[in-house]
DNA sequence: CGGGATCCATTCTGATACTG
DNA sequence: CAGTATCAGAATGGATCCCG
């Protein structure tokens, strides 16, 4: 092989360890959009744009089960089901927030590269 | 289907904008990792534990299509590769500070939680 | 040392259809 | 409205062999 036998729970840096809870392409977008808006299934469906059903679903569940989110089934009917980020996804809400504003601040850049990016994959026609 | 058809280079924030960029299991770690020591092939490879040759060339290559890396090759025997990042590179390491610091400061949480979690797995029934 | 191509298995993600 | 089941396809990664 030619890759250490990575031990199961050692981290290498305190980045390790964070990646491991936002692993999962629409974790963080999950995580920052509750950090701004308390939101139904629905809302946040609307809001995580592209997202399918079954990864929103089981991104909260696992989101859920790592203490990030909190799940409020009011028992409704039509169903009503809140997600809420408890204190621990609060300070990981927080700790993205320079993502988003270095996102911001280089979204000319970050668009023209995958401009770019989109000829070289179409170039057969 | 069941989401919207998400325009192509349409970001719903800022943070949606940096995903594109560090959408990969180990580009933040490789981020990061540069921003900390410059960095020969193998160091990296080091650094970055549990990655294979295949993905670390994989996203190298675009993370420097991207602009967030720079290689370069010494052109000696044996061979010597050095990445760096670029200012736009080291702008998005800076970005990925509080992460790093979030998982540091909460990584007995965040191992308590794979530990459960790895009791599901292997609960052999 | 640094980099590359292929085959194969597993995991993740996505689209569709369906339920209460 | 919220959630589930199932199948198809893409991404990830291991192992292995190759090159300068």
């Amino acid at each position: 092989m030619n890759a250490e036998p990575s031990p199961p729970i050692g981290f290498s840096c305190g980045l390790d360890a964070t990646l491991r809870i936002i692993a999962g392409k629409w974790k963080p977008l999950i995580v920052y959009f509750l950090a701004q808006a308390p939101s139904r299934y629905g809302e946040l469906r609307r809001a995580v744009r592209g997202v399918s059903d079954k990864m929103l679903i089981q991104h909260l569940k696992e989101l859920e089960a790592d203490g990030i989110v909190s799940r409020t089934d009011h028992k409704e009917v039509p169903p009503r089901v809140d997600y809420t980020l408890t204190p621990l996804g609060l300070s990981l809400a927080e700790a993205l927030t320079p993502l988003c504003a270095w996102g911001a601040d280089n979204m000319a850049e970050v668009a023209r590269v995958f401009a770019e990016r989109a000829t070289w994959n179409n170039g057969s026609g």
